[in-house]
DNA sequence: ATAAAAGATTAAGATAGTTTAAGAGACTAT
DNA sequence: ATAGTCTCTTAAACTATCTTAATCTTTTAT
């Protein structure tokens, strides 16, 4: 498990010795998900970090007339949660549902929590995580706010080739927040 | 100076020693900006982050067209800088602009690189400040992808009172991403 | 105090996006 | 294999939002 997709992942931004690693993957919990099926549901207290080690996801959030407004993809390397619910313990915003057979890391709560005291090198891997993140939400927002639907379209499709063949137009289309009719009729 | 607004907010998520602040405050600089002065000119490399000790700003990006989007605003107690050029070293999508008379404090980019390295705990506290800035932003895209412009404008005015008060009609439609005229008409 | 500039409101006509509905193609389960 | 579900496309009617322009109010600069 030391040279998994994780740990290269992490090592990305911080070095960890071998006993870090071994402390890391005794709270790492992998598991095979099937196609479509939810590892999270809107409504319950979100209480994992999850690592996309193969598959992808997706998160949404559904309003109460059923509408679904996708908030991200993860493919393989990428790590997702409901954010929100997962700092701060509450009831998640989002579901999260595999696209295809998956296969993923989860880290627990509490055993992050312990993580960062056990190793503090980890607040900065994190650090930089949600640097970035916060960073690509903004730049997803001034987009939002700024430019066109034919433009959002393309660049999405630009920026994201690999999730673009994975996912339905219908499932991009709640991504931009038009409806999959407009999109289509915009494609053209 | 180690009794000012700026210890006590990072004080809320780590401890610091004396000696840790006093390297702190010999890296950061305070200055007094008058109103409608711009900080930061779109383009240009952003070096510093800053810290709103008094007074306020605003962070926008203008197209080609000169079209302005807000992407944020910052009052007392908050951290505000065009974190994709700071973080990057590239050119600035964003303006920041003083929406009054301001006292802003100053970390200058390598300065703080090596902070990181002298106080690992400030790792700590960035990787909470941007995993709040992360979920705050999704929070947005959700909004602005999912809701009406009247729901948003309205939960923009609960959530920010201060803001509300001291920014201009026009300046809140740049932030919801609609024209001044369209949300004079849907404040009715 | 006055003039100039910027912000807010209103309204008419244009464009962007939604809703509903129908039909064609693809996948899924029995 | 067949029916059933889901996706994608198209189109018409409708609603949200933009553009332009005029008027009024507030702020800023001399």
């Amino acid at each position: 498990m030391n040279d998994s997709q994780i740990f290269l992942n992490i090592q990305k931004h911080i070095d960890l010795t071998a006993e870090e690693r071994d402390w890391i993957s005794a709270v790492l919990e992998l598991r095979d998900i099937p196609k479509k099926e939810r590892v999270l549901e809107q409504g319950q207290i979100c209480r994992k970090l999850y690592f996309v080690e193969s598959g992808s996801l997706r998160a949404y959030n559904s309003n109460k007339q059923g509408k679904e407004s996708t908030i991200m993809f993860a493919v393989q390397d990428w790590w997702i949660t409901d954010m929100y619910s997962f700092v701060n313990q509450k009831p998640a915003l989002l579901s999260l549902e595999t696209l295809e057979d998956s296969r993923l890391y989860s880290l627990d709560f509490l055993a992050l929590e312990q993580l960062f005291t056990k190793i503090p090198k980890l607040e900065r891997f994190f650090r930089i995580l949600f640097q970035k993140a916060y960073v690509r939400e903004q730049l997803r927002v001034l987009d939002a706010i700024s430019r066109t639907t034919e433009d959002r379209y393309a660049r999405f499709v630009a920026k994201y080739p690999q999730i673009t063949s994975k996912v339905t137009q219908k499932q991009i289309a709640s991504y931009l927040g038009v409806t999959p009719e407009f999109l289509s009729s915009v494609k053209k």
